[in-house]
DNA sequence: TACATTAACGACCGATCGTTTGTATATCTG
DNA sequence: CAGATATACAAACGATCGGTCGTTAATGTA
């Protein structure tokens, strides 16, 4: 298993492939891409896929896998610099935020995209896209539940509750910020969790004022 | 113009397409949506659609402003029964809450779906759900306003973000109800909501504890 | 009554969809 | 080196897509 030549070169492509994949999926979906428009992106050949994949589903969760890594290395990863606690917590919405605004993804964000796609429609991968969104809210909570355990936030905090809003507010940004007001509702999003936090937070000095 | 007979059957049928065609939107999208399973579900033929719209396109136009009409209907006349002022904002946020609860549309909101479709789509589809969702939120902030110059919201409100975030908590209900906890997120968003009017009314009483 | 309009249909069009098949070739394994 | 394996392709498959055409029958208008 030496691992190159052959063998690197089909995991190059794959790996290339996946990544045109995800781009397109966060402007048109998993379902909404078609393999001929995926081929004369990569500048490959349809069938060509199939030597890597099964079948298109096949193909589809394992774009949900390349995009879960590819936030936990731009958002998580960035945000886990930042000292435990709210400080960690308001990192995390901030490298959400300049994830989005820097476009590293044509369509926003993949998941969001994906989510409103498959939300009603039953089969491998809405459970692969539930799986990945539950585990993101669960490292949410977890992030708001030490906060609270480094006396950072007030004990009346209901943590779910907290995380929901912080998800909410963040994943929101995709819509209004491509469908009308643009940058504005970046600014929106930041202010409303932060003030948020400042409010909930016994030493406001920890997170910036504005 | 004594609009019956065969004028008023082809009324009645545009109607029940088009309540046909909002309800397959919400789960698929109205380009998801194919006239093939639209003619289907509504016992027609494709061809004769064509008779009715010029293309596709203006089925999907004529689709959006029906739901837009469904959604003055049902979400904004009751609340608007409410008081004015802060009573009348939280009213609004919760009969949005209990259209999805009680899922008028197969796919809980058309507005929601459609927009994660077209929001980096352009085209006449993308500005007619554009325009609609700017007069929503612009309906919004009138309410936020008005509750704010009668006294009911503390002048230090910045009446664009509080609708940002009114709107954000209510809309994320759908992904997050459909795609993991159900009802819980129904609560979180109600909850979400009143705490912080009531956190900002200088006369809670005016609304609901719990 | 005579004529135009309208709703609705079945049959069919070219394009595209996901997928299969067969083939050529480069690379690994023994 | 020999034989299995893996990458990639062109060509073609049946199904479905949005849309056109010609027709039929019921209705509206004169």
């Amino acid at each position: 298993m030496t691992q190159d030549g052959r063998r690197l070169r089909g995991l190059r492509s794959r790996e290339a492939i996946l990544e045109q994949a995800v781009g397109l999926a966060s402007v048109e979906g998993l379902d909404g891409l078609s393999l001929g428009r995926l081929a004369t992106a990569t500048g490959t050949s349809k069938s060509g896929f199939f030597a890597h994949w099964r079948d298109k589903e096949q193909l589809q969760l394992d774009a949900v896998d390349w995009a879960g890594r590819q936030w936990a290395e731009r958002v998580v990863a960035p945000a886990m610099k930042a000292p435990a606690g709210v400080r960690r917590l308001f990192a995390l919405h901030e490298a959400r935020l300049r994830f989005y605004g820097e476009a590293v993804l044509p369509g926003g964000c993949f998941f969001f995209t994906v989510q409103a796609e498959f939300d009603d429609r039953p089969g491998a991968v809405r459970d692969r896209v539930a799986r990945a969104m539950r585990e993101w809210q669960e490292f949410i909570r977890r992030q708001v539940a030490q906060a609270m355990a480094l006396g950072e936030l007030a004990e009346s905090v209901d943590v779910a509750q907290l995380a929901y809003e912080i998800d909410a507010l963040g994943e929101m940004v995709i819509i209004h910020s491509r469908l009308h007001d643009g940058p504005a509702s970046l600014v929106h999003a930041r202010r409303a969790v932060l003030q948020r936090l400042r409010a909930l937070c016994p030493d406001p000095t920890l997170l910036p004022e504005d």
